[in-house]
DNA sequence: TGACATAATTTAACAGTGTTAATGATTTTG
DNA sequence: CAAAATCATTAACACTGTTAAATTATGTCA
């Protein structure tokens, strides 16, 4: 049974109970009938506010989209720093939450294979995207980084900065040096190799 | 049934039939009771040749490896070509057997986080990290990446590599532009910010 | 050959999964 | 009050991984 009182609608109690099960127990414990349970609803139910399971974790991925936007958009809206270091600000910012929650880092890059990404709130990923390829464009405009396709600048940062949450979730236990230096000596090495 | 009649013991029929499962219809098409079926045996006999389910996977993933293997030690004992060269074959030769394979790239970059990598034969990926490295060093020899900390910039390069690969399995409909342009400029530019 | 031991395989079952159709209860509306 | 719409449940289907116990087949030794 839930004791979070706050929560009104069911819609939402299943997203919370679901999250719940999720953070504390990993994904393979996130069941239909658990979830029910914990909220002290029939199995069934779930079916009237979700359409299926994959609809749940959906909803639990974009809520967690969704949790951090407002600080992406801030380094968007950042006018104290240069242009490299917002660069710099957005992806220490996507790792470091990247790494502070593993378990949803591979839910979302991962279940949405082959999903309508664009449809629900998923597109709250290609608002990311959107705000990487500005904060790339402006460090253009700058110098810091050479002038060409601006898409194929912000994939190949996207790639790095991908390529560093995925590996350092999946194999934590890779002799890895000191990790905060691997990824400044990543995010470095590219930005040199982009200018 | 299975029609292949030269496969002459069980354990591997077991993984024959697991294989082609898997590559015809997805991991949530392999189950012990399919696997089984295909081979005309009962479910429970795949547990006196295999301990579990995650135990067939392993295996499947250790083959996997174990096939390209001597694909990736040929690019190391190449003579013919430059150390860069060298490099960027090996990492190409990695993402294009990703880029073939999209599922079971995912199934032993994802399926095996926790689990004990260095068992079984799993530390091939141990072996291709340790030719990474070796053709690291010998860009750094020739003067083509920078001197330092050798592990640290073998790593930024599978970052880069598996990010690549990662991304560009996982988010198949994302509008990257031209894919060969992307893994080109990337590996590119990485190796130039190594320099 | 017959008796025994060992190996190989199966049957039956447990406990769980996502999901659906049909049914009941409850509340809202006319 | 009665009809309609909403909310929730029970029962069931077709699966899943896995185990213990029973059965069948195979080989060894006297």
């Amino acid at each position: 049974m839930n004791n979070n009182s706050d929560i009104t609608n069911v819609k939402e109690m299943i997203l919370q109970a679901a999250k719940e099960l999720f953070l504390q127990q990993g994904i393979n414990s996130v069941s239909m009938r658990k979830i029910a349970k914990k909220i002290g609803y029939s199995p069934t139910t779930l079916y009237i506010y979700y359409s299926n399971k994959q609809d749940i974790l959906k909803h639990l991925a974009r809520d967690y989209f969704s949790n951090y936007s407002k600080d992406y958009e801030a380094i968007l809206a950042n006018t104290n720093h240069s242009s490299v270091d917002n660069l710099l600000d957005f992806m220490n910012l996507y790792i470091n939450r990247a790494l502070e929650n593993p378990g949803m880092y591979k839910l979302m890059t991962t279940l949405f294979a082959e999903t309508d990404n664009e449809h629900l709130g998923i597109s709250n990923a290609g608002r990311g995207y959107e705000i990487l390829k500005t904060l790339t464009s402006r460090c253009i405009e700058d110098g810091e980084i050479s002038e060409g396709n601006v898409d194929l600048k912000a994939q190949i940062l996207w790639v790095n900065t991908h390529g560093l949450c995925s590996l350092l979730t999946n194999r934590p236990s890779f002799h890895w040096g000191e990790v905060k230096l691997l990824i400044d000596s990543s995010l470095s090495t590219i930005i040199k190799g982009l200018k």
